[in-house]
DNA sequence: GTCTATACAATGATAGAC
DNA sequence: GTCTATCATTGTATAGAC
């Protein structure tokens, strides 16, 4: 069936990891990447667009299920229960594999520019996709756009505590821990916001 | 005094700004730029970090005057205020030489890719900012987040509607205007919240 | 339909001369 | 502070092998 070895994109993947573990991302050319999962740059080229994406190709659906999150909510769902479901959706896509992976992607990730700007730019994708699929909805835009880049700031801070987390428990319960806050913070400035 | 002629980066700038509206942000070459501004590569990547620097320069010194404006804030201000203060301060420095220039360099940001992510990267830098001055002033993390968050969102929602105006209407106008839009979603929030 | 070989343009770094 | 020169690396383009 396969004339060649399959799934050469994981192969890509853990090729990098490796090297990045070893001697850094700078330091490590995409040839000799590709060198180590038996392939050459043409391929890997071929296969991510550019050397940041063999790292965040992962991220990339994530864009597509939190809009779907939102799309198939009920009709008479609130606002911010259809952002809650948008949240729900990216977490089930994560397995215990990958939290293992994220404790040694993350501080590589860290650790260089390029790739935290992409970093950024993934987690600005999919607060994007949020609001728009919120707005689609018939939310209203500035409500929209509040309750996205809160949801997306709950995903990535329950995020960073499930990846140290030692214990088994879902990725869900840490992002709606966080969600909490946010309705807290949303009590306290409504209240407060007459004094300014 | 002035063996060559002054104003490089100034010059760079203009010689980039030229050539991307001539030809696109791809199709010129870091050499042209510098031979159009009677310089060499080799000087302008010493003035600036990378290509794309040469065109956000001047965004880089918002981060320090975000942060002025929230640490230069009275003691007893609210975080509502002292946010307020951070966006006051930034649309401070924005000058009508900038508007015609915003016109001419947006569309060239929103055509690249490159340019996008980081222009994302630094609204995001800005965020931050915000976000660790507020904390510093001792506002609750999520409130802290929140309002940097909607705040950044109204600067730049506010930007967009300042930068095509004909009229000679200042800034900080737009951005309160956005600003109150976050104050209604907050208190629709607020009220909605117990539904879900 | 996937991979390889080769050649190539452009970014960005570096070293030494003026 | 700028220049010339050279260099490694990213990323593209093409043509062909299995």
């Amino acid at each position: 069936m396969a004339r060649w070895e399959p799934d050469a994109q994981g192969r890509l993947l853990r090729a990098a990891l490796e090297l990045f573990a070893e001697r850094g991302y700078e330091a490590t050319t995409t040839a000799q990447i590709a060198e180590r999962a038996g392939l050459t740059k043409t391929t890997l080229f071929r296969l991510f667009a550019d050397k940041r994406e063999i790292v965040f190709q992962g991220q990339s659906r994530l864009v597509a299920l939190v809009t779907r999150g939102v799309e198939e909510s009920p009709a008479d769902a609130t606002a911010s229960a259809m952002m809650s479901n948008g949240l729900r959706e990216l977490t089930a896509a994560h397995t215990d594999e990958q939290r293992r992976t994220g404790r040694i992607l993350d501080p590589i990730l860290a650790s260089n520019p390029d790739l935290n700007e992409r970093a950024i730019s993934k987690r600005f994708a999919i607060t994007s996709a949020l609001e728009a699929a919120l707005t689609t909805r018939q939310v209203d835009e500035w409500q929209a756009g509040v309750l996205a880049d809160a949801g997306i700031r709950a995903y990535y801070a329950g995020y960073a505590v499930w990846v140290m987390s030692e214990a088994s428990d879902p990725l869900i319960d840490h992002v709606l821990a966080q969600l909490m806050h946010f309705e807290r913070a949303v009590e306290r400035l409504s209240t407060g916001a007459a004094e300014s």
